[in-house]
DNA sequence: GGCCTCAATTTGATCGTTCAAATTGATACC
DNA sequence: GGTATCAATTTGAACGATCAAATTGAGGCC
């Protein structure tokens, strides 16, 4: 089985080239090229006849010579990541869809690669440069003190991160304003009566993480609530199992929170877990707001903070575009609004989906359970900072 | 901000090409090439004079020039699909990282693309293929009467699937044995003493979930169970409120099952709710097994039957080889042993994974929660049908 | 020496496209 | 009439690799 079999119909047979069509319309190859790059040096007379050849051989530029000619393959590279076996949490997957969508809108293509390991990883991105596969580079899930960035500026591959390293290097990147999730949860979980708030998130060194609970605390602070909830922060790596731990610690507790902040996903459903096992019903004796709005948040009407995954996307694509050739595709949106932005990055505001998990009140509860209640659930931007001087300091377009 | 940055430090600099490299060595072009492509042809000599050359300028052939010569780009592409917000079965985004890395054994790229629609997609095959972008492609999630398989081959567009449509369209495919997978279930649940058992699968249509229900009924029959488990079959799309409805409506049953399995961990998950609410345990007062292994599986402590993908993905890229231009690199193995094969296809077995919510026994059941007991897990192949005669018919390897 | 053989290497042509420069043809202006 | 202007179109060259054919040189043989 598996010889030759089908797929090599028209091997050989070779698919039209730009000189048949010229034949089929009577013209030369360049005029039919300026059909597509320079309509208006073609008369319309002419354009349609050879229109009309396009049509009938149903040509299509061929893309080899289109790279090798221009000097760029018009392709854009990224690591697709092995899933994690203990996290529930899949942005990655959501990133790479929005991100195919984001280079089909400037007519590129998305090239995605394995790597086994950071230094897999860069050698590979060196090879896809120097072969002139890949013309830029996308680098997902970047942090502070992450390597690869500058290791990327010495190879001279273009390149853009989702993540940003701190300071010191200066790249193109975008990523999500963590600090303002952070702060819409607080603020929610506060106009809802909730006084002493717990904080499960991950191990000394996220900066992602930091920057989830500052926002957090910095809400609190405004109320006069830290002390209170002084003490109800634990860390750990993103795992299920983790959060399940960690919230038996906070619950256990003399004086447990009324609610309790997941910095993902996964972790949240690790508290709903602890929670369970104590008799305590989510969104009526415990609030839980998680982080990501993956589909298990769905599943288990979990609040969560939801990733502007799609505009960070938009944002990184159209940070790349300098480098890329001429786009002839008019410029896509990246996002609608903005507050002020650092130099040559970009901070997207996440949205607060509220659901089930952290909708009632401390005072009127809910009466059903969590995961019987209805799906009706209401969001809210986080964005509440942008002064109205937001949309002429950002990007245009 | 985003004024034009850093990322085209060497644009017009221009990478090392191969006359650069047969000046420094002071050979002819072709002479280069063929330290690649024939270094037999090459006096040793000289060809350590290129290498040392080659190795000076970081020379990479380029990819485009290539493809252009060669009429054939070497990438193979596939669709990717977007998340479903109510399942938690993520087997596509395995299958892509699987996929890439057989692919880059080939010495191949992998492109991705997003589609709005069976028919966006089929356009974009179409494009992909006439402008030379991508060889051949992968079609995931085939299952029979889709239309796809036969418009690809009115394409003329070398392409493979991951499911099959059924026997009318000849064109190859690779699946997994979804009737093995079920029996293998059966088997366990049968050996564990269970003799009520309920199943949970996919609307009519899917033959997915047919096959799954089919093999278990197989060996349910075998032991003369089929009547006791009758009317324990229901169905419902692939989302976690479905399963925990359907669930609902055996375990109120006068006579409710045993043991229940799901046609996906999506499934299963509803399952567990439902049977939470009731005060059930989960491996201890209904056994549950679930399909597809994903992390769900694992972080839930649900036994599952583990899809083979990373085979798939290898069996998909073996089955499109001959289409493809000479693979320089070595032919990668497939899949260890195979059962006889139908012809265009390959039937891969799928392995169970048994975990804490199926492990017990009827008689002497488990004392722990199935989300608190140890995570060891034993692991069974599903090939026990697997005669002595399988390797000579397999694919050699 | 002349000639054949064979290995090692070079030259020319080609893949399909597009840039730059050259050509054509029509109109206008002195 | 001669010629400058301009739009429309064509020709030549180049991108970088590799196939096919030609060339070079060394060795063997009569």
């Amino acid at each position: 089985m598996f010889e030759q079999g089908s797929g090599d119909e028209n091997r050989g047979a070779s698919m039209a080239s730009i000189a048949d069509v010229a034949v089929a319309a009577g013209v030369s190859r360049q005029t039919v090229s300026n059909v597509f790059n320079a309509p208006h040096r073609v008369r319309k007379e002419t354009r349609v006849r050879v229109e009309a050849a396009i049509e009938a051989l149903g040509y299509q530029p061929n893309r080899a010579a289109q790279a090798l000619r221009a000097q760029a393959s018009r392709v854009i590279g990224i690591r697709i990541e092995s899933i994690q076996a203990d996290s529930l949490t899949t942005v990655h997957d959501r990133f790479l869809h929005a991100l195919a969508e984001a280079v089909q809108a400037i007519d590129h293509h998305l090239l995605v690669f394995a790597a086994d390991d950071p230094d897999d990883e860069i050698g590979t991105y060196s090879r896809l440069h120097r072969t002139g596969a890949v013309d830029a580079f996308v680098l997902y899930g970047i942090d502070e003190g992450d390597a690869r960035p500058a290791q990327m500026l010495r190879l001279g591959a273009p390149f853009a991160t989702f993540g940003r390293t701190g300071h010191d290097v200066d790249h193109l990147w975008v990523d999500v304003d963590d600090e303002s999730g952070g702060a819409a949860v607080a603020q929610h979980l506060v106009a809802r009566g909730h006084r002493r708030i717990g904080y499960i998130g991950f191990p000394e060194g996220s900066s992602v993480g930091e920057r989830r609970v500052t926002g957090l605390r910095g809400v609190l602070d405004k109320h006069g609530l830290l002390g209170e909830s002084a003490g109800l922060d634990l860390r750990g790596q993103d795992e299920v199992a983790n959060g399940a731990r960690l919230a038996a610690v906070l619950l256990d507790r003399p004086d447990p929170p009324t609610a309790v902040v997941a910095a993902s996903d996964t972790l949240a459903v690790g508290v709903a877990q602890a929670a369970r096992t104590r008799g305590l019903v989510i969104g009526r004796d415990l609030a839980l707001v998680g982080f990501d709005d993956t589909p298990t948040a769905g599943v288990f009407d979990l609040s969560s903070v939801r990733q502007p995954i799609e505009a960070v996307a938009r944002c990184i694509v159209r940070a790349l575009l300098p480098g890329l050739p001429a786009g002839r595709s008019q410029v896509p949106a990246c996002a609608e609004q903005s507050t002020p932005q650092p130099p040559h990055g970009r901070l997207l505001a996440p949205t607060l989906v509220v659901r089930a998990s952290s909708a009632a009140t401390t005072q009127g509860r809910a009466s059903s359970t969590a995961t019987t209640q209805g799906r009706a659930s209401s969001t809210a931007t986080t964005q509440g900072r942008a002064s109205s001087a937001a949309t002429t300091q950002g990007i245009k377009g």
